[in-house]
DNA sequence: CGCGAGCTTGATGCCGATCAATGCATGTGG
DNA sequence: CCACATGCATTGATCGGCATCAAGCTCGCG
């Protein structure tokens, strides 16, 4: 598992590659599309899932208007997904990180409507879409899944929307922040330590707030107590009080 | 058909009612489910579309929290869906019209995570989702018409996001007014005269602006030449006008 | 006719945008 | 190793767009 890092990390340079662990063996199994489905059906996954991508930071896994293929599992690293009116202003439409599934948005239309941007150096399992419909003709399971991952990107879009159109900076902030620390844990970090792997210009796109406003708010949580804020270093002192901040008690 | 209608509105009262009319005679075939699928797929589907449902104005079709088993196609009406964070504030999700479906959001978690509100008296037909699965198994084409809806349904929520984070409120409303006078043309309604069939209030919400903002903006289309307002009856005078709205060069 | 829901319009205030200056960390070339 | 450039973050001062509060208006309907 070590070595496997390892002789990944020093391939980075290499665009595509050959796959070097099964789904089988990725520690990442219980996040990402494999969940809940049986051995004859993770086999058939694995031998599907064939080939492994580099991106590093700063490049782009794909942009608007790419021809769409493939799904992408984030094997390691960190994304942002980001769209554009004709006038130029975007607006980041979300951040993915390791065991989350980019690309759902280029099955519409057989393009892509989105740019996915890797912030810091990842990798991501290639999941060619014809032969996952393919497979997922033969296996209820998959098929389920698939279909459950598709519709909480759904809700989670309509989460941001309540955010955006209901919520005040400091609320918004807030709901980032605990979003971000509950994946985090999933994953087996800590909930009280992170890293930012975005700009604050970045985290404002996303919360339709400009970037003074977020550092201004960052600054207000530090004073009150709520965090401990060292450029994109952040460590979360008082969670319940984000979430009260979220629930609204502070109107 | 005129009859079928008929006795389809004189029946309203009754909540479910067997089907009438198959999809194969359904004159939102072309929007709705059964696009681009073949004769055999629109016979299974056909039959698989048993029950109809009528929905009165101003009552729900389902509610956060309803266990999920359908997904409904309108066929006749007019509905919104909402969102609504623990301490009340609720967010319109989306404002659905004849051919569009209903209840994607059940799927993630077997229970639904909006309201679907009736905006006037309509009907729906529903499609029980375990069947819906076991269906597009069988035929690749119907499978891949489903992800491409649910696709589409993610790439409109980014969408919304874009408007939601960055534009001001009358590029908003602009944006709101093109997208529902483009989707009433592909049902081949006018593209210039319309009626709102949701309140200042709901479009407000959708649009994450106050009443009273949207109210001004619609006064202030009408004083520049860009559109005659007689409370929800709507004629666009200028569509041209809102475009050039929309993108940006009213900055 | 009178009620009430929804819409319009005005006056005022506040939140977050904007403009501007400074600070801080990293990297690069002399 | 220092000087300098660059990208990102912080903080302050001011401004403007939208929310808020408030008052009347319109229209459908019992």
């Amino acid at each position: 598992m070590m070595s496997e890092t390892h002789s990944a990390v020093a391939a980075a340079q290499l665009r595509i590659e050959p796959f070097k662990v099964a789904c089988s063996g990725c520690n990442l199994r219980e996040l990402c599309l494999p969940l809940g489905i049986s051995e004859a059906e993770l086999e058939r996954l694995s031998s599907m899932v064939a080939t492994r991508r580099s991106v590093a930071r700063g490049e782009a896994l794909f942009r608007v208007g790419d021809p769409f293929a493939s799904l992408y599992a984030i094997r390691a690293g960190f994304f942002k997904t980001s769209v554009s009116s004709e006038d130029g202003r975007d607006q980041v439409t979300g951040f993915q990180m390791a065991g989350e599934l980019l690309g759902l948005d280029g099955i519409g239309t057989d393009r892509h409507t989105c740019d996915a941007i890797a912030l810091e150096d990842s990798q991501v399992c290639l999941i060619p879409f014809h032969q996952l419909e393919d497979l997922s003709r033969e296996f209820s399971d998959l098929q389920r899944h698939f279909h459950r991952i598709m519709s909480r990107e759904i809700v989670r879009d309509h989460g941001v929307m309540l955010l955006l159109g209901s919520m005040r900076a400091e609320e918004r902030l807030a709901a980032f922040l605990l979003n971000l620390t509950q994946r985090l844990r999933t994953r087996g970090y800590s909930a009280s330590s992170l890293v930012l792997r975005m700009t604050r210009e970045e985290i404002g796109s996303y919360l339709g707030l400009k970037l003074e406003t977020v550092s201004r708010a960052f600054s207000k949580f530090q004073d009150e107590g709520l965090l401990e804020v060292k450029q994109r270093q952040i460590h979360v002192l008082k969670p319940e009080g984000l979430q009260a901040l979220v629930n609204g008690s502070g109107c």
